[in-house]
DNA sequence: TCTGGGGTCCTAGGACCC
DNA sequence: TCTGGGGTCCTAGGACCC
C-alpha cells in the first residue's frame, strides 16, 4: 500500500526465556540457576515451556520432556507455571515501551514491534536500543534481545541473531552477507513442514531461494508462499507496525489433554463443560459474542478434528454455548476411539453491544410507512456510529 | 525428542445466489 | 430447465508462531 516510504526504523524487542526470567525476577534465589517452567505432572510426561539460559547450557530446550531434562542436569529447578505473574511482567514491559513511543505492536506475551522512525530523528537508534535493554534489565531484571531494521521481517530476523541480551542491526545492504547464509528453517514463516520440502528442491539457506526455478518453487509451496519467500529473502516487507492489533481478538479457545487416552464419554463431556464455561467467561469479560462455536477432538493416534457451527444469533452465554458444544460432540465423536484431547473454541467474534442493536433495525417495519421506516433506520445507524459500532450489515429477508 | 496450550492466517471444496 | 460462470459465505484442515 504505502509505496512512498523511504525508510523506516523498526525495532523488534523479544524477551529472553521469558517465563523463566519472570520467575527469577520474582525470586532472587533463582538468579544464576538452571530453572525450567513446566507442569510437574507425575502421570504424564510433562514438557518444558521455557528454560533459563543457565539450564540451556546443559542442552535443555523448550518442549523437551522434564524427565529427560533432569537426566541432563541433576540440580534442575522445575517451577509450576504462574501465568498471572507472566501477565504482570508483560504489562510492566509493554508499559515501559510505551513511554518510548506508542507505536507499539504487541505480538505475544513477550515480544513486540515498534516503529521508531520519528523517535530516531533525535536519538541514535543503537543508543536507544541500549537504553531500553539496560532499563529492562536493571529496573525489572528482564533480559531482552533487540533487532533494528528497516522493516518488521528484518527486525524479527535480527533480534533472533544474538541471544540473550543481543542488539543487532540489519541493514538492507547486509542482507546478502547476514541473512542469506542462514538455514532455510530459521526463516520466519518457514516451519517444520515447509523446510524439508524446500530442502528437497535444493534450498538449504535463505539465499538459495533465488537460485531455484520459480515455477518449481510455486509447485512446492503455492502462489502466496512463493511471493512471501521471494520478497522476504530480498528483505522486502511493507507491512506496518499495527498498534491496534492487540485490541482485537479473532478467536478464543480452551483445550485440555488428558493424563491418559480416554474412552469414558462422561469424563470427556465433563471436561468439555469446564472448557466451555471458561471460554464463555472469557468472552463475557471482554464483552464479546461468538458467531461460531466449535469443538476439537484429538484421538489417540493424534488425528485432530475440528467441528463447528455458525449461529444466526451470536452468543456468549455458557448454557446456550453448552447446548451447541454437546450437540457437536454427540454428532461427531466416533464413539469407539480413544480420545487424547478435547477443546472448545469461539470464532467470528463481535462486540456484544453492536449485535444487540443490529437485530433491532427492522423491529417496527410492519407498523411504519416507507418514509417513517427510512428515517427510523437512519436514526438507528446514526446511533450505531455514535457508539462506534463499525460493522453494519443491512439486509432484509427479500434482499431489498 | 512420542509430542502442551493459546493463537493467527491461508486454502480448498461445497452450498448458494444471480 | 439439466445448464454457464462468477462471487460470496461457510466449514474443515493445515501450517506456523510463541
Amino acid at each position: 500500500m504505502q509505496q512512498s516510504i523511504n525508510y523506516r526504523i523498526i525495532f523488534h524487542i523479544d524477551m529472553n526465556s521469558f517465563y523463566a526470567s519472570c520467575e527469577q525476577a520474582n525470586n532472587k534465589d533463582l538468579i544464576g540457576k538452571p530453572v525450567v517452567v513446566a507442569h510437574n505432572d507425575v502421570f504424564r510426561k510433562s514438557i518444558i515451556l521455557t528454560a533459563s539460559y543457565e539450564a540451556r547450557k546443559y542442552g535443555i530446550k523448550t518442549t523437551m520432556m522434564v524427565r529427560d531434562a533432569i537426566k541432563l542436569c541433576n540440580d534442575l529447578i522445575v517451577i509450576e507455571p504462574n501465568f498471572e505473574l507472566y501477565q504482570h511482567y508483560s504489562q510492566v514491559f509493554f508499559d515501559y515501551l510505551r513511554t518510548i513511543s506508542n507505536k507499539l505492536e504487541v505480538t505475544s506475551i513477550d515480544e513486540g514491534y515498534m516503529d521508531l522512525t520519528d523517535v530516531c530523528q533525535k536519538v541514535n537508534a543503537l543508543e536507544l536500543a541500549n537504553t531500553i535493554q539496560q532499563t529492562l534489565l536493571n529496573k525489572y531484571q528482564l533480559p531482552c534481545s533487540i533487532g533494528i531494521a528497516p522493516n518488521k521481517f528484518l527486525a524479527k530476523m535480527a533480534s533472533d541473531m544474538k541471544k540473550p541480551l543481543g542488539i543487532t542491526v540489519l541493514r538492507k545492504r547486509e542482507i546478502e552477507s547476514l541473512l542469506w547464509p542462514l538455514p532455510i528453517g530459521s526463516m520466519y514463516g518457514v516451519g517444520k513442514k515447509t523446510a524439508p520440502r524446500l530442502q528437497e528442491i535444493g534450498i538449504h539457506t535463505i539465499g538459495d531461494i533465488h537460485g531455484v526455478n520459480h515455477d518449481k518453487l510455486r509447485e512446492v509451496v503455492g502462489k502466496s508462499m512463493l511471493e512471501y519467500l521471494l520478497n522476504r529473502s530480498k528483505g522486502i516487507d511493507d507491512s506496518e507496525v499495527d498498534y491496534y492489533s492487540f485490541d482485537s481478538v479473532s478467536s478464543i479457545s480452551n483445550s485440555h489433554t488428558f493424563d491418559y487416552n480416554l474412552l469414558n464419554v462422561k469424563t470427556m463431556k465433563d471436561t468439555l463443560k469446564v472448557l466451555n464455561n471458561s471460554v464463555s467467561a472469557r468472552l463475557t469479560s471482554k464483552n464479546l459474542v461468538a458467531n461460531t462455536i466449535g469443538i476439537q477432538i484429538k484421538y489417540g493416534d493424534f488425528k485432530l478434528i475440528n467441528r463447528s457451527k455458525g449461529l444466526v444469533q451470536p452468543i456468549n452465554d455458557s448454557l446456550e454455548m453448552w447446548n451447541i458444544v454437546e450437540e457437536l460432540f454427540d454428532e461427531h465423536y466416533d464413539w469407539v476411539s480413544e480420545v487424547r484431547l478435547v477443546g472448545v473454541f469461539a470464532t467470528r467474534l463481535s462486540d456484544e453491544s453492536s449485535d444487540l442493536k443490529q437485530i433491532s433495525i427492522f423491529d417496527d417495519f410492519d407498523k411504519l410507512n416507507k418514509e417513517e421506516h427510512v428515517s427510523n433506520v437512519l436514526n438507528k445507524i446514526n446511533e450505531m456510529y455514535k457508539n462506534k459500532i463499525i460493522n453494519i450489515g443491512i439486509n432484509n429477508k427479500k434482499g431489498e
